[in-house]
RNA sequence: GCGCCUGUAGCUCAGGGGAUAGAGCAGUGGACUUCUAAUCCACUGGCCGGGGGUUCGAAUCCUCCCAGGCGCGCCA
């Protein structure tokens, strides 16, 4: 649209006295169609020129009268706005072009170029397993790193996996006091999650626990050889179990630099915060005291010696800067830890590092139960796993009820049960909590990733059925499109660029997903109104252009979400 | 106690200075001999948490209050 408004602000720019830039950006969108494409305020002139935003609205129409551009056929005043109408049979033709002829690569854009974002995203804790809690994470950050990789960014995906701190010493005293082999083998990550529970519930009554557990973790931090293998034991069978989790839904790190990648680069970070001379001694533990910037003061060793996670994420910031010379550094990860990078950010500023603001955290909200919280040590959790394959199972019923003689069932049935649980983590704005409620989740009608997989199969249908993959292009197309539906629909299309910029400008897929949304529904409503395979051949080859050109948004908008697009389903 | 986030229709949420505040779900009624009814159309449903303020204009910005959530040195 940016094409668009910006040869109406040329045409405006003079007459208002303002840049046409300026022009560009206070251009609206009108409520309504019949009011015009878009819209020209005249409130900030009014007291500029003393006269009312009407007189002034009006005066501007009587300067355009009978003027039009390339693109819009005229501009009338309507109260304190101008208005600027589309001249649709040009427009169309040029907006259907533009996504034909871009093809996989409509909505990119090369703004990023140059820029090397590290992503640290998915971050699962090690002994656990992998909980509904981690799939907001795993999805936004996925989903960010396609979307800005759109944008011509360089994304590396890093899944900072929670390797390494107090809960193994934790694991290693429960599992040498009840721990069993033979179950361990059968289905590990169960049954590790089985032993962190029991350890915090005995621990409740047997404080001595916790003291045991540091000791071990303080073991292992030194090397020795029973800890060590028990940590490697526990991680190898955890990441198997992720790894499976990440083929199912497509993903793949750049790294599996996990908290325990940065353990020999601690004593070193230590060192240079003290060299800097910003640390200090404080009941026995290392901190930096940041209390004259509001923040409470940031511990980067404890009494016993411990390091501590804040110890390890500076490690990681100075480690990635120096390794792959980010220019941004992005931290998908609850808000519920916005302190804790906030201390980081700081820290790196005292020690004098200028890209400090280059680390940004991504926060999101939680996901939570109608009775509130989850928590894993009590047990109290939903497997991801789990949900993803009652997603899957429901949509195969579902499949096998509406669309028994379809081919490819299974895949149909991976890619709506799996894009459900992604776009419904994605949909909403991620600061948002989220209450957990797996109706919402099972559920495949309305504002759901089915609704928009579902009229591009539909779109595929008509394709399959008019014999034409791909419908050849001809000029003034866009001129056999005048039905209201048509209008809406091509100016939705016209959109998409700009949507993908602004999810990737504030971090927000839930911007793309909304869009999305919207472009299915006004194909929906096209398609009530509009037969495609009707028998006059110029309007019958316009709008298989046209819905071309939807297919071709649907998809490649799903794709930046992480989630399939069938042909059938 | 202090800090951050959230509060919009019965429920879940869009909209984050601009024209008459919108969707989905739920409810009611309609549309499949016609390109997939996982769809569409219509109706019902609102002190935009409350009070002040800024502005030509506030759901949107500021401020105070209320409610909920999350944090606040030896977890991550």
């Amino acid at each position: 649209m940016d094409h668009y408004k910006k040869e109406i602000g040329r045409a405006l720019a003079p007459l208002v006295e303002l840049a046409v830039p300026r022009v560009v950006e206070l251009l609206e969108e009108p409520p309504e169609p019949a009011m015009g494409d878009l819209a020209f305020p005249c409130f900030t002139l009014a007291a500029r020129q003393k006269q009312s935003p009407a007189a002034i609205a009006a005066a501007l129409g009587r300067s355009l009268s009978g003027e039009r551009g390339v693109f819009w056929e005229k501009a009338a005043p309507r109260g304190p706005y101008l208005n600027f109408y589309l001249d649709y049979p040009v427009f169309s033709d040029d907006i259907l072009k533009r996504v034909l002829a871009g093809g996989p690569d409509y909505g990119k854009s090369d703004r990023g170029r140059g820029e090397v974002i590290v992503i640290d995203y998915s971050s699962p804790n090690i002994c656990k397993p992998f909980g509904i809690g981690h799939i907001r994470s795993t999805v936004i950050g996925h989903a960010l790193s396609l979307i800005l990789e759109s944008q011509g960014c360089r994304c590396i995906g890093i899944n900072h996996l929670g390797d390494w701190g107090t809960q193994f010493g934790k694991m290693i005293v429960a599992y040498k006091r009840w721990g069993d082999d033979q179950k361990l083998k059968q289905d590990p990550v169960n049954y590790l999650y089985y032993l962190y529970v029991r350890f915090h519930q005995e621990a409740e009554a047997d404080p001595a626990l916790e003291e045991e557990a540091r000791l071990w973790f303080k073991r292992l931090e030194k090397g020795e050889a029973e800890a060590v293998t028990y940590w490697e034991l526990f991680r190898r069978l955890s990441l198997e179990n992720y790894e499976q989790v990440y083929d199912l839904l497509g993903i793949r790190f750049s790294y599996h630099h996990g908290e325990s990648h940065y353990n020999d680069m601690l004593d070193d970070t230590i060192r240079f915060v003290q060299e800097k001379g910003i640390a200090q001694e404080s009941e026995g533990a290392l901190i930096v005291d940041l209390e004259k910037y509001g923040l409470p003061p940031a511990m980067l060793r404890k009494k016993d010696g411990a390091t501590l996670y804040l110890t390890r994420d500076l490690a990681a910031a100075l480690y990635r800067k120096r390794t792959f010379n980010f220019t941004r550094a992005l931290y998908v990860v609850g808000a519920e830890q916005t302190l804790h990078f906030q201390q980081m950010v700081k820290v790196l500023e005292l020690l004098g590092l200028s890209w400090a603001k280059e680390c940004i955290h991504v926060p999101f909200g939680l996901i939570r139960f109608k009775e509130g919280r989850m928590s894993t040590r009590k047990g109290k959790m939903i497997l991801l796993a789990d949900v993803l394959q009652r997603a899957i199972n429901l949509a195969r019923e579902i499949i096998e009820e509406k669309n028994p003689t379809l081919a490819n069932k299974e895949s149909a049935a991976r890619a709506v049960g799996l894009g459900a649980v992604r776009f419904g983590d994605l949909s909403n704005d991620r600061i948002k909590d989220i209450e957990f409620d797996w109706e919402k989740v099972l559920d495949f009608s309305g504002e759901t990733a089915a609704y928009i997989q579902y009229a591009h199969a539909r779109i595929c249908s008509i394709l399959r059925r008019a014999g034409l993959d791909e419908p050849d292009w001809f000029e003034g197309a866009g001129g056999h499109l005048g039905q209201v539906e048509e209008r809406a629909l091509v100016k939705t299309l016209a959109a998409f660029p700009e949507k993908i910029s602004d999810a990737a400008g504030s971090y927000r897929p839930s911007i793309l997903a909304r869009y999305l949304i919207d472009v299915a529904r006004d194909f929906n409503r096209f398609y009530h109104e509009c037969p495609v395979l009707v028998g006059q051949q110029e309007l019958r080859r316009a709008r298989l252009l046209l819905i071309a050109a939807v297919r071709r948004v649907l998809k490649n908008g799903l794709g930046l979400l992480g989630i399939a697009a069938p042909g059938e389903m």
